[in-house]
This record gives C-alpha cells, sequence and structure tokens, in this order.
DNA sequence: ATATAATGTTAGATTAGTCTAACAATAAGT
DNA sequence: ACTTATTGTTAGACTAATCTAACATTATAT
C-alpha cells in the first residue's frame, strides 16, 4: 500500500487532472507546498510502481492504476466529510481538516460502514460527488453561478475549493447546497450579481463569490424577461 | 506534538507501567515489536523532551507529564473503540486495529464530539475505562473470574488484554460484558470452573479464559454452600 | 534568434525511525 | 566469587521524505 505522502501525491494529481490531461512538476510543487527537487524525486518513485506516466523534463499523468488509486483516497476523504457532517454534527466548514486525516485509516470495512449508514451518499456536504468502489467518479456540475443569465432561477448545487473560510461567508448569508435563488441583476461593470433567495429579499454576490459556486438550472427565466 | 511513533511509545510505556513503577527497555522493545537499539534511541528522545525518566543502565518511568500525553491518546482509542461499537454497529472484537489508527488523529472537537453523542461514557467496550480530559484513569477493575469463590454469583466487568480471537471465543460462548454468572465448581486439578449464565445451564472454562475476565461480585453465596 | 525567465534535474545534506554487529554492564546460577 | 546469560549501549548503515545549491533544459519575449 502507498504511504501517507504518497496518497498525498496521487490525491494532489487527481484534484490538478481535474479536466485537463497533464499536470507540471511545479503546479504539484505549488499545490503541495513541497519543493520542486522533492516533487521530482517522489514522481519518479511513483513511475517505478507504476502509478504515474512520466519522462523527464516531460509532464507527468497518472496511469489507470494511479486513477483508480487517488480516487479511493478521494471516496474515503468525502465519504468521511458527509459522515462528519450527517451523522457527528459538523458544520461543512469544519470537516476537511479532519478528513485529511480520517482518509488515510486503512480499514475498508470502516468506510463501507459510514456509506451503509449513510444510504450511500451521492456527494459530499460541499456537493462534490463521491467516487464510487470502483473509483469512478461521476462528472461534477459544469455550470457556476457567475454564469446564470439574468431572470433565471437555479439551485447551489456545490461549491468548489471550498476553504472554511468561505463555508462560513456562505454560512453568514444562509447560503446552503439546494438553497434556490433567483438571479434578479447582473452587474457588467464588476460582474456581480444580485439575488433574492430564501428570507433574503436582496444580496448582491461578488463574481468571486459567484465563481466558486456551482449550480443547477430550475428554470431560464422566471420574470418574463426571456433570454 | 509528539509522532504517531513517539505517541506509540508513550501508550506502551503507560501500558507496561500498569501497576508497576519501572519499565525495562527489553519489555518495551518487546511489546512494540522493535529492537532494543532502536527503543534505546527513542527513549533518550523522550527524555530530552521531559516525557520519560531514565538514566544509561537503569530502568525506565513516564514523567508526569508523559503520563499525561499517554493517558490522552488512551482516551482517544478507547473512545472511540466505545463509538466503533455504539454508533457504527462493530463487534468488539474488531475494533481495536481501526482505534489504533484513529487515535492519532490531531482534532480534539473529533473526539469531544464522539464522547458527546454516547453522553461520556465510563469505559470502552471491552469495560476498560476512559481516561478523562485532564489525563486521569480510573482504577481497573482488580478482581479475575479465576479468584471467584465456589457458589458465588458476579457480574463479568471488563476483559483484559482482549485479542480479536478471545473476543469472538466469548462471543461464541455468548458471555457479553454485564452478563451475570453463577460460579458452579471449581475444578483443583486444572483450575478450570464450571458456570452457569443466561440460557447457558453448564459451561466450562479454562483457567487461562478465567485469568483475563474481570468481575464484580454480585453475591458471594448463592447456593448455600455459604464460604 | 537570441537573451532571459521559468521550469526541471542532480548532487548532497538532514531528520526520523528503523536495522545489524560489536561491545559493555548488570543479573543469575552454581 | 566467578562464569555465563541477559540486558543495554554504541557505532554505523539504510529508507523515506524533506531541504538547498548548482546546473540543465525548455519556454517566452522582444
Amino acid at each position: 500500500m502507498a504511504s501517507q505522502t504518497e496518497e498525498n501525491y496521487l490525491k494532489a494529481l487527481l484534484s490538478l487532472s481535474y479536466n485537463k490531461e497533464d499536470v507540471t512538476i511545479s503546479e504539484l510543487s505549488n499545490f503541495l507546498r513541497v519543493r520542486l527537487p522533492t516533487v521530482n524525486s517522489m514522481v519518479k518513485k511513483l513511475k517505478k510502481q507504476g502509478l504515474v506516466n512520466y519522462e523527464k523534463y516531460r509532464p507527468l499523468s497518472l496511469t489507470p492504476e494511479g486513477k483508480m488509486q487517488a480516487a479511493l483516497i478521494l471516496r474515503k476523504h468525502r465519504l468521511t466529510e458527509m459522515y462528519l457532517v450527517e451523522k457527528m454534527g459538523f458544520g461543512w466548514e469544519e470537516v476537511h481538516e479532519i478528513a485529511e486525516q480520517v482518509e488515510h485509516i486503512n480499514s475498508s470495512a470502516f468506510f463501507e460502514r459510514m456509506d451503509e449508514q449513510m444510504g450511500h451518499p451521492a456527494t459530499d456536504p460541499h456537493g462534490s460527488p463521491i467516487p464510487d468502489k470502483n473509483g469512478n467518479i461521476a462528472l461534477n456540475k459544469q455550470l457556476r453561478l457567475s454564469e446564470a443569465k439574468k431572470g433565471s432561477h437555479v439551485r447551489l448545487a456545490a461549491i468548489v475549493n471550498g476553504t472554511s473560510e468561505f463555508l462560513s461567508f456562505l454560512n453568514r448569508k444562509e447560503l446552503n447546497l439546494g438553497t434556490a435563488i433567483n438571479v434578479l441583476e447582473i452587474e457588467p461593470f464588476d460582474k456581480s450579481i444580485s439575488v433574492s433567495y430564501a428570507n433574503h429579499e436582496f444580496e448582491i454576490l461578488s463574481h468571486e463569490v459567484c465563481n466558486r459556486i456551482y449550480i443547477e438550472i430550475l428554470d431560464e427565466s422566471i420574470t418574463g424577461t426571456k433570454q
């Protein structure tokens, strides 16, 4: 079995290669906050184990086996996050750090028990898909709130790169997974949008915020201002 | 904070110094399945951190600080075991290996949440006391089933050194924590005892088995064969 | 197209945790 | 009390994961 460190490299590679085949060593170095030569030698090691494709001075990628292993770690991470929220009463902004540790626990029974007790959830508390036991990962939502049309009626479906700061911000705004949102106006100057939802009649969300929120469209236009 | 390895040494020391001040390096070596020179150098390291008392060629012991740290790890271990049994439906024979990993997770919120959700349990699933947040450990039960008198009525209170094999054996015999047992006869030859309990009208338990079972006395004599 | 910047590689050092081999001190047994 | 056995120590090597410094290659920009 891969060491915790190796697992973290695999997970990082999976995350960085999301809709983009190749990853560079410096991207990995940056992501993991580890120096280039360290990454370089670890990558050679993973290549030797058949987990990554790599040739000197070339970008690297996960092999099918590497991708599978990475997805199974991600599965453990996301199952844990969901368990912490659903069964242990943590907030969605508190669970990442704990799951980061729990994901390395070596016990399939432990994670299968979580999965069963939650009734095989499809996503983690931030709306990201939980890979299945074979390492298959459902496609993530592709549409962001920043791309929604004026007048559309959408549902908050997932959060990307949800730091605990951002998630706490969403808590203060009472924006949760599943919240139905009306897009009232789009300000062309700074791409901020004004919205209404639940018992919030008027809120302005910056482009930065809208870009981190994935949505499902419920209705293209509810105001009559079609198109 | 101590590394996982250091934590394991501290935990081993606590366990070996249960009712016995001093521990030798070879006892530790044996217990941890690690060679003497390795233990020797780790002990020096722990001494430097003020966690153990140690002088060349002398037996060692935990300092108050070392004992406290060890007890807090034991707390995390036992809370986890109890949580796995109570909230996740594991058998008492399955939880040790998982808890051995979970105990190193660095998140007080995680363990405090477990504790709250179980209503602050006093013991783990094997009847061993869970140390409190300050590292205080309640006295373990001292009386073993092997010391019970003929005719006494006792309750199974705890299991010591409960390997999963032994715990599975108890499962097959339907002997659980809390089971009320009548001590029918004590065979002087091999110190085996015959007992009745629940829907088991007659069972013979070897001395080896009885020696690993801690009891509480419910009644010194129920048969009239007083004393 | 050549200089400069960015990225990647190699070499060598460091720390944690482990080992074996050789030696030293303490304990045990007649 | 002396020999032997047990236990403990030191020295030196190894692997994993990290680092810095120096150098090499590839990409970028005028």
